[in-house]
DNA sequence: CCATATCAATAGATTTAAACTATGATAAAA
DNA sequence: TTTTATCATAGTTTAAATCTATTGATATGG
C-alpha cells in the first residue's frame, strides 16, 4: 500500500517542478525525496516526472496521480482535524470564503458574535469571486463559503443562513428618488449601471433587471459596490444594491436607497461546506451564530 | 501525520471488534497491531478503544475516527487503481451493483458484450436492494450500481442508460387479457399483487396503480419477480412487471403481457458511481457498451 | 571555450520504527 | 480450581527512510 509521505513528495513535486524546492517544503533532503520518488515510480511502474536539465516537469501519467494524491491528503487532514476536533470541539482553524459583493456589509454583523461566542475556533477570511471559492473549497483550500446559492453548488451540504433584498439605489435628483416603494415596472427603459463580469451579483441583478426591460450602461462595469455606490451619487445613473451594502452606509445624503413592491427581486445566501467535512460542529455552529445575527435586520 | 497502515489497523479493529482477528485480517501479529494502535491513541492522546475483558468495542471518539478513516483509505485505493488503471487502461476489477427486478434481465443483453468488448476488465456482479447498494457505492465496496434512479441520489455521478416501460401481466382469462392496449383507467378497481417492502420496483409500480385507483392484494406479498409471474400465471391477480423480465421468458402461454398507452409507467434506469472515482474510462465504456446493448429493445 | 553554478542522482552510514517471537496478566468458562 | 481466550508487555530483528558527502551532467557567463 502507498504510504501518505510518498504522495506528500509528489504533491511537492508538482506545486514548485524543482526536487530542492519540494525537498525543503517537505523539510527533508533533496536525496531523499529524489530516492523516494524513484521508488514510488518503480512500484508504480510508472513514470511521473519527466527531468528535463533544469526543467522537471509531471508526464500526464503524473498529473493524473497527482490529483489522486491531493484527495488522499485532504481526506488524511480531515483525519487529523477530526481527531483535533474531538479533543476540543469548537475549536481549531476555520477558512470562511466569502464574495465581495457581500463579505464587507456582513462581516460587521457576525464577526463580533462569531469571536465572542465560538472564541477557540480561529476564523481565516478569504474574499473572492464565486468561482474561485467553488474551487478552493472542493481543494480543502476553505473550509465554509458564504454566498449566494446556485444549482451547481448542489455537491456542496448547504445551510440557508437569509433571504437579502436589492433594492434600488439613485441620486436624490433621479425622478425615482423620493418614492417611498418602486415596482418591477418603474425599471423599464431605465439605464443601469453594472459590475463588471464574473460577479454572481451583476447576473442576478441584471436579470431582474432585463426581464424588466431595463438597460445596461454598456460604457462603464464596476469593479466594487462602492465605486458603484459613488457612481449612482455623482447622478451617472441608477443601479441595484443588496441591502446588507445599503445599512449604516454613507453617503446616505448623496444617495437614496428605495425597496421594491413584491415581488423583490432578492439573493439567497447560502452557507456551504463539503459533504464529510470533518467539524461539522464548528460549522452547525457558525450557522446558529450567523442566523441570529443577521434575525431582524431585513424585517 | 497520519500512517495509511494506522488506519487499516483502526478499520480492522472496528470490523473484527477482536484484537487477534484484526491483525489475521491485515496479516500482522497481534501485538503489532496493539502497539500501533496504542501508539495511535497516545498521538491523538484520544482513547479510540474501550477494552473490556473479552469485549473490544470503539469509542464514540473511535466512531468518529474510522469514518473519516475509511475516507482515507477509500481515496488511498482509488490512487493505486488509478494507477493501475494508467498502466492498462481499461483493466481491473469492476464491482456492480444491480437490484433484483433488473438483474436476472437485463444482464443475458449487457454481459456478453462487456466480456468480450472490455475483455482486461474482471467484472463482478452484486445483487442486493437499492438502499444496501448505495451504502455499499458509497464505501468503496462496489464502482458502479446500475438501477432507477432517484433523487436521494444526486451525489453520485449518473449516466442515463435507458427507459423501461412497466407493462400489465395477466393470466389469459382475466377480463383484460385480450386487450392489445391497456390504460391508466383499466387499473381502476384492479387488486394488484406486489413486491415485498425495500423492492423500489413495489414502490413505482404501486404509486402508479394507486393513484388509477387499483388496490393492493396486501394478503400477498411476493419476494421476487418470477414468484409474482407464477401468481399471475395462476390467475391469482394481476400485476405490471419491468419489460425486461416479459423478454425472452417463459411461461409466455400462461400469462399475457399488455403494455400501456401512454402515458406508459416507466422506470428510468441510471448507472451511477463515486464522483471522482478513479476508473471513470472504464466507468464510460461500461455505459457506451449498455447503451448500445439495450437499443432496440423498447421500439 | 573554459569556468562556474545549478541541479538531480548516487553511495554509504545512521537512525527510526515497525515487525516478530515469547511470555505475562486477567477474567470468563468449564 | 483449572483451562481457555484474549490483550498487553518485553526484548530482538529487520526494513526502510533519512542524512551527509559526492558525482555527473548541463546550461550560462565571462
Amino acid at each position: 500500500m502507498i504510504k501518505i509521505r510518498d504522495l506528500e513528495y509528489l504533491t511537492a513535486i508538482a506545486e514548485y517542478k524543482h526536487f530542492g524546492h519540494a525537498a525543503d517544503a517537505c523539510f527533508v533532503s533533496q536525496p531523499t525525496l529524489s530516492g523516494q520518488i524513484q521508488k514510488l515510480e518503480q512500484r508504480l511502474k510508472l513514470t511521473l516526472i519527466e527531468r528535463q536539465p533544469r526543467n522537471v516537469m509531471l508526464t500526464p501519467a503524473g498529473e493524473k496521480l497527482v490529483q489522486q494524491a491531493r484527495q488522499v491528503l485532504n481526506a488524511a487532514n480531515n483525519f487529523e482535524e477530526a481527531a483535533k476536533a474531538l479533543l476540543d470541539p469548537l475549536s481549531g482553524d476555520l477558512h470562511i470564503g466569502l464574495i465581495p459583493t457581500l463579505a464587507p456589509y456582513i462581516l460587521p454583523h457576525i464577526m463580533p458574535k462569531l469571536n465572542s461566542n465560538l472564541a477557540k475556533i480561529n476564523f481565516y477570511l478569504h474574499e473572492n469571486r464565486t468561482q474561485d471559492l467553488l474551487q478552493q473549497l472542493e481543494a480543502g483550500k476553505l473550509d465554509i463559503l458564504i454566498l449566494p446559492w446556485l444549482p451547481e453548488m448542489v455537491r456542496f451540504e448547504r445551510y440557508d443562513l437569509f433571504t437579502e433584498p436589492l433594492v434600488m439605489a439613485t441620486s436624490p435628483s433621479h425622478p425615482l428618488a423620493n418614492k417611498t416603494k418602486v415596482t418591477f415596472d418603474d425599471l423599464h427603459n431605465q439605464k443601469i449601471l453594472t459590475l463588471e463580469d464574473g460577479h454572481c451579483l451583476r447576473d442576478q441583478a441584471m436579470g431582474y433587471c432585463f426581464s424588466a426591460g431595463a438597460e445596461e450602461d454598456d460604457s462603464f462595469r464596476a469593479t466594487s459596490l462602492e465605486t458603484l455606490r459613488y457612481m449612482v451619487a455623482s447622478n451617472i445613473g441608477i443601479t441595484l444594491l443588496p441591502q446588507l451594502a445599503t445599512i449604516n452606509y454613507a453617503p446616505q445624503k448623496h444617495i437614496h436607497y428605495i425597496p421594491f413592491e413584491s415581488p423583490q427581486p432578492v439573493r439567497e445566501i447560502s452557507l456551504l461546506c463539503r459533504t464529510g467535512y470533518a467539524q461539522m460542529e464548528s460549522v452547525r455552529a457558525v450557522v446558529n451564530e450567523v442566523r441570529q445575527a443577521v434575525t431582524g435586520l431585513f424585517d
